[in-house]
RNA sequence: GCCAACUUAGCUCAGUGGUAGAGCAAUGGUUUUGUAAACCAUCGGUCGUCGGUUCAAAUCCGACAGUUGGCUCCA
């Protein structure tokens, strides 16, 4: 898998700025009122910058002698409701470098004169000013600060001054900003609804998954239901995989030392990995005082699978090889970034590394490709981002392996592709892997969180390191092309995507308890146990609601449960050989013959539909 | 890792220094019921852990652990 690449931070060019969408401009005023606000409460309060997000606004400060809490909220909001109030222009102004440095040095706003010094020489040094309140700031803003008529704070964060972890942090006041206080509203309560559907909560309340203080934090326990989830996806995975070419491997948890050196993933990576087991053996016994014996658990597959590769001599014939594993991973996630199942410590990711020549790189690529898109077809994702990450040709043998040719040869044809499918990509330069070009997939949770879900990486450089070598047709060595592909990513963040996605409400193919059988009465519970035989014996979950409750509270408790389909079975449907179909969220389907209804869900669970 | 908040029964939450509470869930019984909650009873907690202050701590203080919101970093 992927080195972490760095996003540089970069000065937005007043044409970005420009760019700017209408509720942008209204939330960055919002950020401005909010900043104004904050100075009338605590004049002493230095500013830094005040953007506009994906879902509002933030502006950081810096406050030594007092912490925001959300207890500050009703007082800076009642300030910013006045300054709307007072309805000021936005009024624009240039200022020559030596006025706006004089204006901030006496106005003691140091981040404000440091982020002078970011704008290029000769570019136009831009403030805006409403009421009291003058910000250096390229804009662009609404009219009048009366234009802003509903906002709201959310929270109170801390962020490093600059993004960088080794600058002092600043309070950071998240907020947003609506062009009414209807649409502010209905944003509300969707944040509310989103709540409902994160998959930490669903989890829970549909044991899928939890997790053990004693186990160790980040390392999730799969309970039976999740359990279901992940081995539906791999059966998903291995069919899919398999009418595609791909041959399976398995391999161990840890290797020694030596692999990861020769990787290059140590020293580099040791920091995203669990410290190594140091050890050796003695005839006492092993003594955990030597440190003959090093070994790690492993962070990535690649290195064991190019080991797989270089196992046996390979010749062009053999290529493409395809080689692919559920692999389980550790990575030591600093304890701050663990979220869920969305950011774990262990983690079995839908890897597979596939060898081939430079010739059959297009082809393979564009396979890899649509097998992404079959399987959003499947899971119905429509919202996503493809992000292919190119070099930066400037940084060539530092950042970069210094291969020219190759670099551009195979962005090239990554670029056909992505253009060929028609798919909606950005392209990023600087982003890129150290040993290739690469895609990631991301997606959006319905909290609104941005994730990677999928990766797929092109590497030349690696397979040297480890000297891999095939024979070619003209009887020479050659180092193949590899691939690392992961369209399912981990396990843990594609289920705990899935899991919003579908708000624990799983297709029938996936469903932990895809039928539930509802005896209206104890006369019909042998009934009931016959029909749960049966379709277990077809490999249906199916289980029998054998309580004491009546109808309704059995009908209410396997809604609850997100229980996919419902059999209600009284006198009726026993006599006639047949079962009430009732599916979760869909009610009632009307009374079917029982073996018409088993081949439907057969048929739709081999679909997946 | 950093900043902040939080941690009471399986779950959701009350309880601000004086004998630990509710609803749901669970268990037992009664009920035999036709498409989102039948009734009664019972069980269940060293109040995250360790230490301190106090006659007395869920409550005040400290350390540690975990979780959450961000930052940094990523599948």
């Amino acid at each position: 898998m992927s080195e972490p690449a760095k996003q540089p931070v970069e000065r937005k060019s007043l044409d970005d700025r420009n760019r700017m969408t209408e509720l942008e401009r209204l939330r960055h005023s919002s950020a401005h009122i909010m900043a104004a606000a904050v100075l009338r409460l605590w004049p002493e309060a230095m500013l830094d910058i005040g953007p506009p997000t994906e879902e509002g606004f933030y502006y950081d400060f810096d406050l030594p002698n007092h912490r925001f809490t959300p207890e500050d909220f009703p007082a800076i909001e009642a300030e910013m409701k006045k300054i709307t109030k007072e309805n000021h222009v936005f009024e624009k102004s240039l200022k020559t470098r030596e006025e706006a440095l004089a204006w901030f040095q006496s106005h003691n706003q140091k981040f404000k004169v440091e982020r002078l010094g970011d704008i290029p020489e000769g570019e136009a040094i831009s403030f805006f000013q409403s009421g009291e309140f003058t910000d250096l700031c390229a804009g662009p803003h609404v009219m009048r600060t009366g234009n802003v008529k509903a906002f709201k704070l959310l929270r109170v964060a801390s962020a490093y001054y600059r993004g960088n972890e080794k600058n002092p942090q600043l309070q950071r006041l998240y907020g947003t900003a609506f062009p009414n206080k209807i649409e502010l509203e209905a944003w509300l309560v969707a944040q509310e609804e989103a709540k409902k559907r994160d998959h930490r909560k669903i989890g829970r309340e549909m044991e899928l998954f939890t997790f053990d203080e004693d186990v160790g934090p980040g390392l999730p326990l799969w309970m039976p239901n999740g359990t279901v989830l992940i081995e539906e996806l791999e059966k998903l995975a291995k069919e899919t995989e398999f009418a595609a070419g791909y041959v399976r491997v398995r391999t161990p948890h840890l290797a020694r030392e030596s692999m990861y050196k020769l990787s290059g993933h140590l020293p580099y990576y040791a920091d995203s990995m669990f410290p190594p087991m140091e050890m050796a053996e003695t005839a006492e016994g092993v003594d955990l005082t030597q440190k003959k014996e090093r070994y790690y658990l492993k962070a990535m597959n690649c290195p064991h699978h190019h080991k797989i590769f270089s196992a046996v001599p390979r010749s062009y014939r053999d290529l493409p090889l395809r080689l692919a594993e559920y692999g389980t991973c550790y990575r030591y996630e600093q304890s701050g970034e663990l979220m869920g199942l969305m950011r774990v410590r262990s983690m079995q990711m839908n890897d597979a590394h596939i060898y081939c020549t430079p010739e059959q790189f297009a082809d393979e690529f564009r396979a890899v490709n649509d097998m992404y898109l079959k399987y959003f077809k499947i899971f119905g994702l429509g919202k996503y981002l493809m992000r292919f990450s190119t070099h930066d040709p400037a940084r060539l043998g530092q950042k970069f392996v210094n291969e020219p040719e190759l670099w551009k040869q195979t962005e090239d044809m990554v670029r056909r592709v992505l253009q060929e499918s028609g798919i909606e990509y950005i392209e990023v330069p600087n982003e890129a892997a150290f040993y290739g070009p690469k895609i990631d997939v991301q997606v959006w949770s319905v909290a609104g969180r941005e994730f990677t879900i999928a990766t797929n990486q092109v590497d030349f450089a690696v397979p040297r390191r480890f000297g891999l070598v095939y024979t070619t047709r003209e009887n020479k060595d050659a180092t193949p092309l590899c691939i690392h592909r992961a369209p399912l990513g981990t396990h843990e963040r594609f289920i705990g995507f899935l899991i919003e996605h579908y708000a624990g409400n799983f297709p029938l193919w996936m469903a932990p308890e895809q039928v539930r059988v509802l005896p209206i009465t104890d006369q019909q519970n042998d009934y009931a146990r016959q029909i749960v035989a049966e379709y277990r014996a077809h490999g249906v979950r199916a289980t029998l609601d054998g309580s004491s409750d009546k109808i309704g509270g059995k009908i209410r408790r396997a809604e609850v449960d997100k229980v996919n389909t419902m059999f209600i079975v009284g006198q009726k449907e026993q006599e006639a050989g047949a079962v009430a179909v009732r599916r979760h969220g869909k009610g009632d389907q009307g009374v079917k013959p029982n073996a018409e209804v088993l081949n439907a869900l057969l048929e739709e669970i081999q679909q997946r539909a």
